[in-house]
DNA sequence: ATTTGCAATCTGTCTAGACATGTTAAGCAC
DNA sequence: GTGCTTAACATGTCTAGACAGATTGCAAAT
């Protein structure tokens, strides 16, 4: 396996302000040094920063340096809470919290994207879709529903066993499918009666929604997730950065 | 003005995309092909390319091509909904969606960073923070509340006049302070009793409540921000690109 | 003592290449 | 036809420089 140089360098920055080394108001070394630290370009010192910098760790300000700015990963910010975050699965950020998570099965079948779904998931019409329900929970307390469609060509091979385990692990690792981009949209909304029914909750509470549309890495669309939390449970962590002269 | 080169091939392809010269499902010209027709080299292309990514515009793919994935700009991707965006202000993002934005002063005080409000803030200990708090309307319906805590320093001069007007464009574009980096937290909370009384709902209700740091580009933070939404207009749009090899 | 100006140091932008690696289609062998 | 190789072309990674522009501290001039 050919190691990719400027994602060895940004491993090794964020070990170091993570472990410390480098504390929130402190400069990184400068750009020169790290690159004859590390005996590359200094672009290529760059690319690893920007990866820094993109997870909201680190600022560049021209003419001083590069400011530490959080010393912690993103999942575990907020310490006792439980986090809904960038790309990382539900087991991920259970077990940065210390929570057991477990998963139950509520529905497990296949459908074909009719005019309706096709407009609500983004998937073309006439595919077939693995279509999952899950109820999510923490310590045996269920925490949120998931609906899950896959498209079943990207995805095959998917059963009630390895679904309840880790969908996450299941698709990056075994089948060695990329999430490469992944649009999401947050909204509230008050439980169906089958929401109320598996979580436990009131008809006159509110749920946070998060729908997503996953991309791999050939632009095929292979995911739509409609996750709906309750709200003790919700935190959703983001770094934005400014774009120049957009 | 020096015109930053990669900013300008930038906006040049999102015009295209946005016009519909490049269609969702397309490839952008080649990198080769783009850095002939402006004339720079395929590194300052890249660039460009990578900004559109960023913005969830477009995916690259290795051997293939640069494949538009989205045709419209973050403020109004769902039309008639409002959406609380990247860093956008609330007046643009009302405008997008051909409301028309109001804001009420309920608070405007200069307190000094207490420990509790260090905590809470961001900031350090015996600042002198500039604290406002406002009701957000859209034709005349309340549908946040925002509670800002600036650091007077960083943003002298906020009256009640400037502040009801527009926030972002007095900071952005009266005091030239440039908005860099913006840390983001989304919970769930039920409203308060003032939160009731400002925003006519429910006490068994939820709001989308929005914490956020925002700092300056010389790594200063100068304003914490806590709004608080209604359910029916809270929308967040995301997109995430996935790191390579973290 | 204060201000001015300069030099060192830092990040930001950009070039003109190189080679690696993934995709695709044409052409060749069977 | 079917299957394989290959060549053309795409993006990904990386180099070794160049100059621009912001920041800061120090030295010199006032």
């Amino acid at each position: 396996m050919a190691r990719i140089l400027y994602s060895e360098i940004y491993r090794s920055l964020r070990e170091r302000i993570v472990e410390g080394k480098h504390p929130v108001g402190s400069l990184l070394p400068s750009e020169q040094n790290l690159s004859k630290e590390f005996s590359c370009s200094r672009m290529t010192v760059r690319k690893a920063i920007s990866l820094l910098a993109n997870e909201g760790l680190v600022q560049s300000i021209k003419g001083k340096g590069v400011l530490v700015i959080e010393t912690s990963l993103a999942g575990a910010r907020k310490e006792g809470a439980f986090t809904v975050n960038d790309l990382s699965s539900f087991s991920e950020s259970a077990h940065a919290i210390g929570a057991i998570p477990t998963s139950k099965i509520v529905y497990f079948e296949h459908v074909s994207t009719n005019k309706y779904l096709a407009q609500l998931t983004g998937f073309p019409e006439g595919e077939d879709l693995t279509h999952l329900k899950l109820v999510r929970m923490l310590d045996d307390k269920p925490v949120a529903v998931d609906r899950h469609y896959f498209l079943t060509s990207s995805v095959p091979g998917l059963n009630e066993q390895n679904a309840t385990l880790s969908l996450f692990h299941y698709i990056e690792d075994e089948l060695g499918l990329t999430i490469a981009v992944s649009k999401r949209t947050i909204t509230l909304a008050q439980p169906d009666t089958e929401d109320c029914r598996l979580l436990d909750v009131d008809s006159s509470s509110y749920l946070a929604v998060v729908t997503s549309q996953t991309f791999d890495s050939t632009g095929t669309q292979f995911e739509y997730v409609e996750a709906r939390y309750i709200p003790s449970i919700f935190h959703f962590h983001d770094t934005a950065t400014r774009t120049p002269l957009p």
